[in-house]
DNA sequence: AGATAATTGATAAATATTTGACAAGCTAGG
DNA sequence: CCTAGCTTGTCAAATATTTATCAATTATCT
């Protein structure tokens, strides 16, 4: 809002740099030019610095960018400094996966509760959270601030339990379900859809050439 | 390679195409128009039309596209009429999501074989497929044409395969490691990183707005 | 069969994104 | 404290992508 205006381009570039940072500071990095960075990234030099600058002067000429700065700064650009609370909707493997998968906690993503449908794995816990029945999912909408859904069901659940769900408020999904989502624009939806990930390897398999 | 050169973008939007001619079939809509498709899929009618004529006149005037008819060529564009085979590094909740994951067979693409490190699940079974050490995928590798490898696993344990992988000849690797791949140019890489789509969320949830 | 409405494919214009180039400023070494 | 060598931030040029427009063609209706 106060920014010109960033671009998408720039924005799905930004997880990227983070985690190549986080990267160097394991590796006791302290300092980075934008062109040795470009080269471990495999991206150009320029971009980098383009990227960069939307959001300031990072940097400092003759030194580069501080490692650490420029980490913990994207992190506050992502909105990593801030705790997420996060709710998983499907306990099979793929909900499973992502409650298991601790470096979300790490980067404050709290999961608060997992529902499903399957009487056979409500009451059952993962990671000490007990999986509820889909059912109570709006009391507990009510009751509970969620930020972030995670939709880890079949398509035509998923569609379904988004549009109540946004109806509550719930201002974000993260839609792993084949199919898109039917909610208002103002509603953020991120999907990760692994079959159509799949037919572009298909694609280039047939046709060659890779691409970011 | 015969066509002139199809733009990154356009591929990546090829899936979601041929899910949605998929979703019309399934509801037995014979013909559709740009205009009727752009309003389902929330893009512009000039961008699906510019986007299919880069592999030729599937419309017609006056009438517009043959809902099955398209879904067949796109189909081919994408090799969904070819048959690929699929392993799987890593039998934990994502490797099983993949592996149980039924429709990624009708598209043709057929797990071979499933890996893991851990005893406790070599072995075992996954829709009748054994699970076996990791130590025996470059032996398999050799006996066996791998298309496509999926690595759930890792990201040490994930560069350290897809590097001894490569060199046996493995064309393309389903990345979900959080980390890049360390590959020559000429390997495919389609990396779904959940954590970097996660962040993306949380900077649309700071920063209001969102995105394809 | 002719008139009207619908709809594509193609072209051109408008936007968006990426890359190249370089002045200005900082570092580091003597 | 001065100089040589880096390296940034910025601006402009080059590419890539998206959108608007419209002539030409086909379907449909009477």
């Amino acid at each position: 809002m106060l920014e010109n205006k960033i671009s998408n381009a720039v924005i799905r570039r930004l997880p990227r740099y983070y985690r190549h940072l986080g990267e160097l500071i394991e590796m006791g990095v302290e300092r980075i030019s934008s062109n040795e960075l470009s080269m471990r990234m495999k991206v150009t030099a320029s971009q980098i610095r383009q990227d960069l600058n939307n959001f300031g002067g990072f940097g400092q000429q003759g030194y580069g960018y501080n490692v650490k700065h420029l980490y913990v700064e994207i992190g506050k650009i992502l909105g990593l400094d801030k705790k997420h609370s996060l709710v998983i909707i499907g306990a099979g493997n793929l909900g499973r996966a992502i409650a298991n998968y601790g470096n979300f906690e790490k980067r404050g993503f709290i999961i608060e509760g997992i529902f499903d449908i399957n009487p056979k794995l409500t009451g059952s816990t993962i990671r000490g959270i007990e999986v509820r029945n889909l059912d109570e999912i709006e009391d507990f909408a009510k009751e509970h601030e969620i930020d972030i859904v995670a939709l880890t069901i079949p398509k035509a659940q998923a569609i379904n339990v988004a549009e109540r769900l946004a109806r509550l408020g719930v201002k974000a999904f993260w839609n792993f379900a084949h199919t898109d989502l039917n909610v208002p624009d103002n509603v953020i939806v991120e999907s990760v859809h692994l079959s159509e990930s799949l037919m572009r390897i298909s694609y280039m398999l047939e046709n060659g050439s890779s691409f970011d």
